[in-house]
RNA sequence: GCCGGUGUAGCUCAGCUGGCAGAGCGAUUCCUUCGUAAGGAAUAGGCCGAGGGUUCAAAUCCCUCCACCGGCUCCA
């Protein structure tokens, strides 16, 4: 027998018999090793630790200690869920169960199940855990495997599908139950610490609405209960930071039945967030020497047939006609971006060429995709065009990612960061789209940014960066964009003249900051869980007299801090109400003043973290709230030595 | 678009084996003028998502549509 080499996470080589597995492997680095192993990663994947290995494979040896331990212990929660509805409803039958990044899920097929009889079947696994099977691998002919499965179309068409090459096929057993399935699966079912449904909904078999509709169960499990309750309170408290719900309680803004699906109304608090955002890109913007334009948000189907838009995009357009003439909603701002820039004759001494506009687009998104702010048929971009040589590719894309890390680091989020490449549905050539990815590839790897791969995610005219936001919650968004375009300029015939005074074409750069308004303002919502920053909150000082008697002073107050957002609660209740009203609206300063202050010309302040300082006097708040907003501080901090 | 669930007062929800439309919060009015997270009383408020059907009688049963929620597929 040769030797094969297989390649360990710090690069040394490691010699092993050719044939021998995961498990083979791992003894041979040490038997403790051996021992210990659930699972292995080869070349990025995690596999039984009975799987051979090949030559040159690279090896990671899963313990209960890895990261990927928790994914072996899910995919093994999805068999005990598959048991446990096995012996509840022996008619229902198996598709597939894999782990996911929060659990797992399993679909089934040929069963009625209800949120109601998650319980039972919770019940059930949780006596199965405490049976504590011996989960076992064994390899089962074609022939066999194609019996087991006579009635089972699903599995059969596993058999014959991914499986297609495979004469032994892999089963995992425990107790009376046997699963089709590629593992891995942790030794016992009692490894399982913890397990909980989650909920039920509809799949399609294989993800194609063209197939079956499956029965999933949504569920997650973990090593120990209290890992569980933690991630049950995250999700609660996912809840509770609904945008859609902080939206409703703090008149934020409202999407009306009438007015129709997906098609947001700002209310006046909402507003006043959005236009501090925009003030600041605008700042952003100018200060990075874009020009603002504006376009409207109709055009002629002419121009998206120019733009190609027509062609790959029509589906989610909103196209109407006017005197049998077809015009079309915007769906995107670049044609018209593009336009204006076609409008005059440029030299190379006038590129890049920035503009930038907060542009309504409108995009009929499916119906069942609509949600809160985060998926909507109207909104704004906070969109910039650049038309640039190509020599200045490089460094107009590096001060845009500058300029969005700005962003990401003035609200507290985090970035992560991809690059997207072409899509199937795409215009340009090869040689283009080559390009553009190659240059996007430097600029990436020159700023020595982490970042990941989204292959085929690009724009249909051109590759992108795409930045994440991950919140307070530590959940993902998606967030701002940077597209390199060589096909927009083609479209539009633009050109630049030259040193040499011939004509070229510049390159397009479409950006954002935000990404969309919309989006960006849930991720906000959210991350504050709607207590934001004294610069962006709606009402950022409250008034709360003692009693009626000092609405005088508070009117006078309520003037001399003229420059804020500031009101006066006038309603009679008791200070504790007022102060509750206030904290349940995430005010971030209460000024309250009652006849002592009014005596002394002073005000006592308290803020929504629940710290208070009496005898404080106006123009030193002023002052503070002034160099707050100016610096957009993250939280009220006039109060912070009071703690 | 597809699958499943849900639509009752401004909000959260009860009523749904058919028989007069309910509660809490909020709102309004009155009383209270209050010192750091809910003072008291009274009043108003509903085409029971929309349309059709069954029935002596429909919030309740049936059908169609609309919207929302959880997913699937897709995107900022």
């Amino acid at each position: 027998m040769s030797d094969i080499a297989v390649i360990l996470p710090d690069g040394t080589e490691l010699s092993v018999e050719e044939g021998a597995t995961v498990r083979d492997a791992a003894f041979a680095i040490g038997p403790g090793l051996g021992k210990d192993t659930v699972a292995g990663v080869v070349d990025g994947e995690l596999v039984d630790k009975e799987t051979p290995l090949h030559d040159g494979a690279d090896l990671v040896i899963v313990t209960d200690q890895s990261d990927e331990y928790l994914d072996v212990l899910r995919h093994s929660a999805a068999h005990v869920f598959a048991q446990a509805l096995q012996r509840l409803h022996p008619e229902a039958k198996l598709t597939i169960g894999p782990w996911t990044d929060d659990g797992f899920y399993y679909d089934v097929t040929s069963v009625d199940l209800e949120q109601e009889d998650l319980e039972a079947i919770e019940d059930e696994m949780r006596d199965i855990i405490e049976e504590d099977l011996d989960i076992e691998r064994a390899l089962v002919d074609r022939e066999e495997a194609l019996e087991k499965y006579a009635d089972n179309p699903y599995k059969r068409d596993i058999l014959e599908d991914e499986a297609a090459g495979d004469d032994e096929l892999s089963f995992y057993q425990q107790g009376e139950f046997e699963d089709l399935c590629k593992g891995p699966h942790v030794e016992s079912t009692g490894e399982i610490g913890a397990v909980k449904l989650l909920n039920i909904s509809a799949a399609y078999w294989r993800g194609d609405e063209e197939n079956d509709t499956l029965t999933r169960v949504y569920g997650t499990a973990f090593e120990s209960e209290s890992d569980l309750e933690a991630f049950l309170d995250m999700r609660e408290e996912a809840k509770e930071r609904d945008h859609r719900k902080l939206g409703q309680e703090l008149n934020l803004f409202a999407i009306d039945e009438t007015t129709g699906p997906g098609l947001p109304l700002y209310q006046p608090n909402g507003k006043r967030i959005l236009d501090e955002l925009a003030d600041y890109a605008k700042q952003l913007n100018l200060d990075a020497g874009y020009d603002p334009v504006e376009t409207p948000h109709l055009f002629r189907t002419e121009l998206w047939k120019k733009s190609g838009h027509y062609e790959n995009y029509v589906d989610d357009m909103f196209l109407l006609d006017v005197n049998d003439e077809e015009y079309g909603l915007k769906p995107m701002n670049c044609p018209g971006h593009a336009t204006i820039f076609d409008q005059q004759s440029w030299s190379y001494r006038d590129l890049p060429v920035r503009y930038f506009e907060d542009g309504k687009v409108y995009r009929k998104e499916q119906r069942g995709e609509l949600s809160g702010l985060s998926r909507v048929w109207s909104f704004t971009i906070d969109d910039g065009h650049l038309f640039v040589r190509p020599d200045q590719i490089e460094d107009e894309i590096n001060l845009i990612i500058d300029n969005i890390l700005t962003v990401f680091d003035t609200f507290g989020l985090d970035a992560e960061v991809a690059l997207a490449t072409r899509p199937e549905k795409s215009v340009g050539s090869d040689e283009i789209w080559e390009q553009a990815e190659t240059q996007l590839r430097a600029v990436l790897d020159d700023s020595g940014i982490d970042y990941g791969i989204e292959a085929g995610d690009g724009a249909f005219y051109g590759p992108k960066i795409d930045f994440a936001f991950k919140d307070a919650l530590g959940r993902k968004w998606d967030g701002p964009t940077v597209q390199l375009d060589f096909n927009m300029p083609d479209r539009f015939d633009l050109t630049y003249t030259g040193e040499d005074n011939e004509d070229h074409q510049p390159v397009m750069i479409h950006r954002a900051l935000y990404g969309s308004y919309e989006r960006f303002f849930m991720v906000l919502i959210e991350h504050f869980n709607g207590k934001f920053p004294f610069w962006l909150a709606p009402e950022q000082v409250r008034i709360l007299p003692i009693s009626d008697d000092q609405m005088g002073y508070a009117k006078k107050l309520q003037y001399e801090l003229g420059d804020f957002r500031v009101d006066i609660e006038d309603r009679s209740w008791t200070l504790g109400r007022k102060i509750r009203e206030a904290q349940t609206d995430r005010v971030p300063y209460m000024v309250i003043v009652g006849g002592d202050e009014e005596e002394d010309g002073t005000i006592s302040v308290r803020d929504r973290k629940e710290r208070e300082a009496k005898d404080v006097s106006v123009e030193a708040f002023r002052d503070h709230l002034r160099s707050e907003y100016d610096e957009k501080r993250p939280e009220p901090d006039f109060l912070a030595d009071a703690e």
